[in-house]
DNA sequence: GGTGTGACCAGCT
DNA sequence: AAGCTGGCCACAC
């Protein structure tokens, strides 16, 4: 994993790119699932501030797999283009309607549940 | 080095 | 039922 610049050990950021990595083609998971996986429930705003330095990182994180709860594609707007996120989870099979995802009941990727611990 | 803020979520009012 | 507030951690000024 990544070292941040000015970091000497790793912390919660470093956790949000690990689970966000390990999302599977054709899934999405939500900023909160992340941040209960990794323990803290209230710490979800702090998965969605990991995606954007994400940007930053010369590895290529798959942001557009994390939207909201809702399956709202709240971070659209910090993609290079406000319809990119959309696009490329099109591409992987995944409807978006009204800039949400549909069936995302089945769509939902929890790494809690999924990785199993 | 204190303060503000951010791609959120859940609980109150 | 819907709007507001607090909380969480890390980063920029």
């Amino acid at each position: 994993m990544e070292k941040l610049p000015g970091k000497d050990h790793y912390t919660f950021f470093e956790n949000v790119f690990e689970v966000v990595k390990l999302i599977p083609y054709a899934r999405a998971t939500s900023y909160g699932a992340i941040a209960n996986y990794l323990g803290s429930r209230g710490s979800a705003r702090m998965v969605g501030w990991a995606m954007n330095a994400s940007h930053h990182s010369t590895v290529s994180i798959p942001a557009h797999r994390v939207v909201n709860r809702n399956g709202l594609l709240t971070g659209k707007h910090h993609f290079g283009s406000p319809d990119l996120m959309q696009q490329l989870l099109e591409s992987e099979g995944i409807v978006i309607e009204n800039d949400q995802i549909k069936n995302f009941g089945e769509i939902f990727w929890d790494p809690a549940k999924e990785i199993g611990f």
